[in-house]
DNA sequence: CTCCTAACCTACCGGCCGGTAAGTTTTTAG
DNA sequence: CTAAAAACTTACCGGCCGGTAGGTTAGGAG
């Protein structure tokens, strides 16, 4: 209950979060971590079997505990319409603020194919429920002409997840402006000239 | 005139590119690029100083004989709506037809701090090229309201290079109609409901 | 032919880093 | 208190890789 990690585990995926954001996984040797922890790197090893399980470790809690709880949000919203909008500008806000989200996008390379697989699959639940959105708003009538879910889809999470590349919070960005253009562009965009609210 | 390589270095770097985009810039050992021109390690680092300056002239043969191209040819179109589409279209066309893009994206962080902020100022004329043209409709009275150039600019940018994340050209993607879905959506968002052609 | 230079090779260095074997301390269970 | 299991430490290995010192070959100029 408190902000304490409740075991080693925990604590070295937090404290792994922390130097591969910084550093990158590359340049952070598990010597870094080791330190971090105030361990030697032979006692980090009696926890993961190697570096790559712990970027693993790292993937999967970050996602569950930041993507997936703002993917079902979105989930319970009733109105189509709303949905996409509350998705996009609270994703937007997320890797506007934690920088680690980017590294996760970065990095997710060096995962093991089976680790990736499941990696990418929790990235596609996102996906999966805009997708799904945008052919309810067709099958309603309400998407202009040659509107592709699937492309359409893809193009909303890229225009937002590229941010990771320009944006600079530290350097007068405003993420909640970033966030109404692109949900603005995007909803316009694809909702019949009627549709709007 | 031919497509042989005019010298060493050139034959290097479309190489070096080539293994870059297949393995990775710090999966390819400079071995791998002596033995696949038939040299050796020290032949090659007769030719370049490092291998960082190595991917820096990978990074700048392939924008410059690209990506600039094509800015350019769309800077040439007259009218403001069809530059932007004429770039958002090539652009996704190359991003899906050549994996090699994807690399240099990827890769730029290795770039050495200087030439690292030399490669994205050729990037930059991209979105500088974009951004002008939406102040431009702006300035014509063409956009909608609360459409920032700079965060559409991105946008643009965002949902078209993100492809190289998920597009498989060679699992059935249909880029020709990822282009005109994006570039459709794009304008479609930007533009006053009456100013579309 | 001679001389020079660019291109190239052999052989090597040094450092880093992931990972481990084997032993020691700490905690837990009973 | 005891014993075993869990949590560590010390000390090390082995491999890879970027980079280089110094010598050798090839090719053109004169």
């Amino acid at each position: 209950m408190n902000g304490q990690p409740a075991d080693r585990v925990e604590e070295t995926v937090a404290i792994a979060l922390r130097l591969f954001t910084e550093r990158g996984y590359d340049n952070t040797p598990m010597s870094a971590v080791a330190d971090a922890l105030g361990l030697t790197k032979a006692g980090v090893y009696h926890h993961f079997e190697s570096k790559e399980h712990l970027l693993y470790l790292v993937h999967k809690h970050t996602l569950e505990s930041q993507l997936v709880p703002l993917i079902e949000q979105a989930e319970a919203e009733p109105d189509a319409g709303m949905r996409i909008r509350r998705f996009m500008i609270d994703y937007v806000l997320l890797l506007a603020r934690d920088p680690s989200a980017a590294m996760l996008i970065n990095e997710s390379r060096r995962l093991a194919p089976h680790h990736l697989a499941e990696i990418r699959g929790i990235w596609r639940r996102g996906y999966r429920m805009l997708r799904g959105t945008i052919i309810e708003l067709q099958q309603r009538g309400l998407c202009r002409e040659g509107v592709d879910p699937v492309y359409a889809a893809f193009g909303a999470i890229g225009m937002t997840s590229w941010i990771i590349h320009w944006f600079d919070r530290a350097r007068g960005g405003n993420a909640d402006a970033v966030a109404r253009t692109m949900c603005g562009i995007f909803l316009d965009g694809i909702l019949k000239d009627g549709a709007r609210p």
